[in-house]
DNA sequence: CACTATTGTGAGCAATTATTCAACTCTTTG
DNA sequence: CAAAGAGTTGAATAATTGCTCACAATAGTG
């Protein structure tokens, strides 16, 4: 039953224009401090002071300051951002090339603002009704590369279900890593040797 | 230059054993306490109340919250735990053990206490000192792979350096999810399967 | 223009939290 | 055993922060 949570929804629907644009000022900002802070020292006062609104404009549309981060992390899931990893190929001799794709795909999708992600998967306090979503997400996207492995004729390993979460799973933070640390290998040398570690393993021996 | 950082120092060394049994009844309650609430929810008071001493004993033994949080860490640092990935083997066609040993070392390591190690790594505030010191740890402990990498026969991967630190931070990281995700693979088939991802791509086609 | 609905303001309340300190009890020592 | 030192206490303080509310400003409407 999807009985929106009542503490994230907001207080005011914006009827005039200059509301929507406050409301989107407010977005804004919050995804700046956020990124800039992290969560708990990301203070609503600060993201009103950045947005050059005042406190109490803010909590015309967040009932509170979770709901400002949840609203940032739904907008994210929504604009495709996070998944994207379909329309794989299933010729055989192009397993490498396929990896490829979902390697490049995931940088992609976090050289946005990377360490606003972070706050967002590792520190926002998740409703149920959001880690719902999340998780829901999680799974189409094992899923569909549950599917992939079992097809492609090349792919030969032990348990496809645990390849597959493991594969997602090793991409995605190994990316991140990439987008937080500047101190590491150059993007084109990281590609190719997790797309060689990825690509060799589904191999098998 | 150590120069050590005043505000992580005690403002009073224990003489008495009974000082050394406070200074360790906080330390273990602040490890408890920052497991479950993490570390901003973690409030010295409810560390104070946990180890069943008073709130002022503890700024005894410690000048702020920070202090107590990097003091777990350097302790941990300290006990090995999170290195003793040595001993490794040189000879050829052992390499799928060697990749086990790494793999079933990280288990272990972060077998004790999954969440505060999170919290550590995630939440904590890092001096300048403390940081200096973890990332001394890891590059020591990327030399001793990249090493073993460079001289084992049955290596063959592009850029050992990069490899190197792509294989430890995947194998991290999965140990890290293995422990926190109740709902994936079993501890075996994740074994396998990450033993099989690393060795395999050391290997080379 | 006048009236209403919508939007914006920011001082301040209430709650939480890290930290202090003066007064206390317990240990050691001469 | 008495004085000094070591250790403990917890109410009080100061700072921060999420959030409210009474009011002011602006936009829509007839």
């Amino acid at each position: 039953m999807p009985s929106a949570d009542r503490r994230l929804q907001p207080r005011r629907e914006p009827r005039q224009v200059r509301a929507e644009l406050t409301r989107e000022r407010i977005l804004t900002a919050a995804a700046h401090v956020f990124a800039e802070y992290g969560y708990a020292a990301g203070t609503t006062n600060r993201i009103a002071e950045r947005a050059r609104i005042s406190i109490g404009s803010l909590y015309q549309y967040f009932p509170n300051k979770d709901a400002i981060l949840a609203r940032l992390l739904v907008e994210h899931i929504d604009r495709g951002t996070w998944t994207e990893a379909a329309d794989l190929d299933l010729a055989p001799g192009t397993l490498r090339e396929t990896v490829r794709a979902l390697v490049r795909d995931a940088i992609d999708n976090h050289s946005e603002d990377p360490r606003l992600l972070r706050v967002m998967v590792e520190e926002a306090p998740l409703s149920a009704e959001l880690r719902d979503a999340i998780g829901r997400h999680g799974r189409i996207r094992t899923a569909q590369l549950r599917d992939l492995l079992t097809r492609h004729p090349d792919v030969r390993v032990g348990d496809v279900a645990t390849a597959a979460d493991l594969i997602l799973f090793t991409v995605e933070m190994n990316t991140h890593k990439l987008m937080a640390d500047p101190g590491s290998a150059p993007v084109e040398t990281f590609e190719r040797e997790l797309v060689d570690m990825v690509t060799r393993y589904l191999r098998g021996d």
